[in-house]
DNA sequence: TGGGATTTGTTCGTATGTATT
DNA sequence: GAATACATACGAACAAATCCC
């Protein structure tokens, strides 16, 4: 017996899976905002008990993701536009943070890793509109990422998933279109060591992404069904 | 009948209560970091089922304040000086953000509410260690507050308390002696609007704290007795 | 207004996995 | 190296609160 092999996928935590999974379905909008999240049926639905819903759920709602309201049950969160202004002004000055530790430290190869991922947001932009909007946020969280400060990674990752909310409730339907070559600037910046144009660009770029958390673009989706997908890719 | 009066205190659910008590614990170091935390002791210690620590545990480990290992069980963490470098970074660039949005926002009645609490601050110095410390973070929490940020007010909230922590692991003895006069020129160079000077005064405030943490004094308690005092002041 | 159905909050028992002797 | 002891992970049932008719 080898313990270090997972060989069975329940290795990680079935409360893990679930939590991903509602994550997933939420930011893919196929949880629509303001939608209820009955612990029973979700636990039906994924074959989990209530306990493993509730943990999820406890989760999601430290994030901002959902709305716990006591004895009421969950929902998808629906972030005012108060909200949302808090949010993008919080991600304004950590993401400056990331530009500021990162300048002059990463390696062609991490250059190169950005540079791809940037050539994925740009294939994704014309054919899927949801995972355009997944790559841009992703782009954000690598950046984050390669800081290896864990505290602005948790921090970023919570943010973006959060302005991917916003996004499906206030923004234009085709947001993400000039983003790509925003990012594209950015890293450019980063690879030239210019700091001070580096963090500009971050700051314009982030007031750009909440100006276009403007219009209103909804769309409707009946919740249980869509579980299914998310559940088997999380392996339950 | 009047149910928006809450004449029990359990009207705050017991998981809540637990969380309270289990984070005032810690802060006030009577849980000493690196501290083991059984659901069983703790539970029977606090007279609730593991289910409800369970719980409390899942979210002080969601906020840094604790470690929770699988199979392995939860412990106090003990930040790395990484991880507390890490902290410290974003502290610097978030409570810039607290200044730069309070400078010229602030009323009267709200400068003399920062004043009464570095008041406080100076009435504990001499006092009481603990609590002086205590106080010179709810400083930072009440200045997040003010901005009526709730995320910010979130995360500094969090950051605060996990720099309690750090400063009990790694700070000196008698760390706070001079934060008191670094937070009256904090509010002053506030009243006077001087946002270039107040944003320079949190960045060495910050600077200086991170300084501070350095030279080590620890000290030792038995963990289960003193929940006794948190159990009885959370209504457990 | 009241009662029943539904949903959440909590407890306890069983199973599983890890560390220790 | 195997068995024991311990602590967590999970699930089913009970109790309390809310919502709807």
């Amino acid at each position: 017996m080898v313990p270090t092999l997972r060989n069975k996928k329940s290795a990680i935590s079935k409360s893990d899976a679930v939590y991903r999974a509602l994550k997933r379905a939420i930011l893919d909008q196929a949880l629509a905002a303001g939608a209820k999240l009955p612990e029973d049926s979700i636990g039906e639905r994924l074959g989990v008990s209530r306990t493993i819903v509730r943990q999820a759920l406890a989760r999601l709602s430290g994030e901002g993701l959902i709305e716990l309201r006591p004895h009421k049950g969950a929902c998808v969160a629906q972030p005012s536009l108060e909200e949302a202004h808090h949010i993008f002004a919080v991600r304004q000055a950590l993401e400056t943070l990331v530009i500021d530790t990162l300048i002059g430290k990463l390696t062609q190869q991490q250059i190169r890793q950005l540079e791809a991922h940037v050539e994925a947001e740009d294939m994704a932009r014309a054919s899927n509109a949801s995972s355009s909007i997944q790559l841009a946020g992703e782009f954000h969280v690598l950046l984050a990422k390669l800081t290896e400060n864990d505290v602005l990674l948790r921090y970023v990752t919570e943010l973006v998933s959060r302005s991917s909310l916003i996004l499906s409730l206030y923004g234009r339907p085709h947001s993400p279109d000039c983003a790509v070559s925003e990012h594209r600037e950015l890293i450019a910046a980063l690879d030239s060591n210019e700091r001070e144009k580096a963090c500009a660009l971050m700051r314009h770029h982030i007031d750009a992404i909440t100006t276009r958390a403007l219009l209103k673009g909804s769309s409707e989706n009946d919740l249980p069904d869509v579980l299914a997908t998310y559940a088997r890719e999380e392996g339950l």
